[in-house]
DNA sequence: GACATTTGACCCTC
DNA sequence: GAGGGTCAAATGTC
């Protein structure tokens, strides 16, 4: 907990230093009259990197014991459906557990919810696993209206031993059946589903195509994926690299309360790496432990990135300390003396635009 | 035996 | 009433 409390913490005051270089950055245009469009969209990642750094603070929120971190993407404060940590409520004991009911219900309903869309490819059907450090249990499926493919329904192993409701969905895309779309909801409150993904034993056994797609978001989850892979020391597959398109023209986005996405800015050739903040998670459904596998090899990286990667060297890149990062459950972990904080910097309304 | 998955049924929301 | 989300008994796996 504390853990990730210092993880939300880093990630809010990278993305406040995001804002103040972005300021500067706005000011310089400012004094070289530049376009109108080039500080549009500075004023536009401005205002993203902001908005980030209350999303987090509106997550990371003290909550009472045990209780899961809401809101974000709650939208109602409705019930959604009767449950009981017990178990499930049926029409006898309803009456009975009726205002215990409701509250569980209530909670369920603010539960963040966010939704990744991840590709996985023929080649990666027969070997390999993949998680993204959590223990999922399938509850459900469900054949859904309108849908080629199920529903299923994942929760968190330890929803029971220690009160976790991370919940999350994996449907198989109708267009395109490599593409699943995983619809998390609420965050992860168990000590075990807070462990780190383990590094893969043998790198190119273990390197996956893993692309998020979405005709909104797929930028941002993409540069997601690549980092992660190069933290992990896997090679970049090509799909990656060449979806993934810099520089000047790639839009980050930003995961809003009402579950989409807003833009969060342009990347340039200085914060590529903005979207490498936050390493992206991926599900560990059995699809998608079954799917994933290995691509033995690949290489470029749009040209900027060599393959294997070693964390010095995405060290070297992060230090362009700008962000994109897409979710409020953000995961950042590099350090911030790798953001050259200055330790005496304060975060005054003057001092903070006027450095 | 413990734990995970499957699947039919139940409940809620719209 | 339809559709989606969840439960829990039955079944499978280790």
């Amino acid at each position: 907990m504390e853990h990730r409390g210092n993880r939300e913490q880093g990630t809010l005051i990278s993305e406040l230093i995001q804002g103040m270089e972005l300021a500067k950055q706005l000011r310089v245009h400012l004094d070289t009259a530049s376009s109108a469009e080039s500080m549009d969209l500075l004023v536009q990642k401005i205002l993203s990197s902001y908005e980030k750094a209350l999303l987090i603070l509106q997550v990371s929120r003290p909550m009472s014991m045990g209780q899961p971190q809401q809101n974000v993407g709650a939208t109602s404060g409705v019930p959604e459906s009767p449950l009981s940590i017990n178990g499930s409520p049926r029409s006898d004991d309803l009456d009975k557990d009726n205002q215990d009911t409701r509250d569980v219900s209530k909670k369920r309903k603010m539960l963040p919810r966010w939704t990744d869309h991840v590709r996985v490819t023929s080649e990666n059907l027969l070997e390999g696993t993949h998680d993204d450090g959590y223990s999922w249990r399938k509850y459900g499926q469900k054949d859904i209206l309108g849908a080629k493919y199920p529903r299923s329904y994942y929760r968190c192993t330890y929803r029971h031993t220690q009160d976790c409701w991370a919940t999350k969905q994996v449907q198989r895309s109708d267009e395109d059946p490599t593409i699943f779309e995983i619809t998390y909801r609420g965050t992860h409150t168990c000590v075990h589903g807070n462990q780190p993904v383990p590094p893969p034993a043998s790198p190119e056994k273990q390197e996956y195509k893993l692309t998020n797609l979405n005709t909104n978001n797929n930028q941002q989850l993409q540069s997601q994926d690549i980092l992660s892979n190069l933290r992990k020391g896997l090679t970049v597959n090509t799909e990656m690299a060449t979806s993934f398109s810099f520089p000047s023209t790639s839009f980050g986005w930003l995961k809003t309360e009402n579950h989409s996405f807003s833009p969060s800015g342009v990347l340039d050739n200085n914060n590529i790496l903005n979207s490498f903040s936050s390493p992206f998670t991926s599900p560990a459904t059995p699809e998608l432990n079954y799917f994933s596998a290995s691509q033995p090899q690949m290489n470029s990286f749009g040209g900027m990135l060599s393959t294997q990667n070693s964390e010095p060297d995405l060290k070297e890149l992060i230090s362009a300390n700008t962000s994109a990062t897409n979710s409020p459950i953000i995961d950042l972990d590099f350090s911030l003396d790798q953001l050259e904080l200055d330790p005496n910097f304060q975060f005054d309304a003057q001092g903070f635009f006027s450095s």
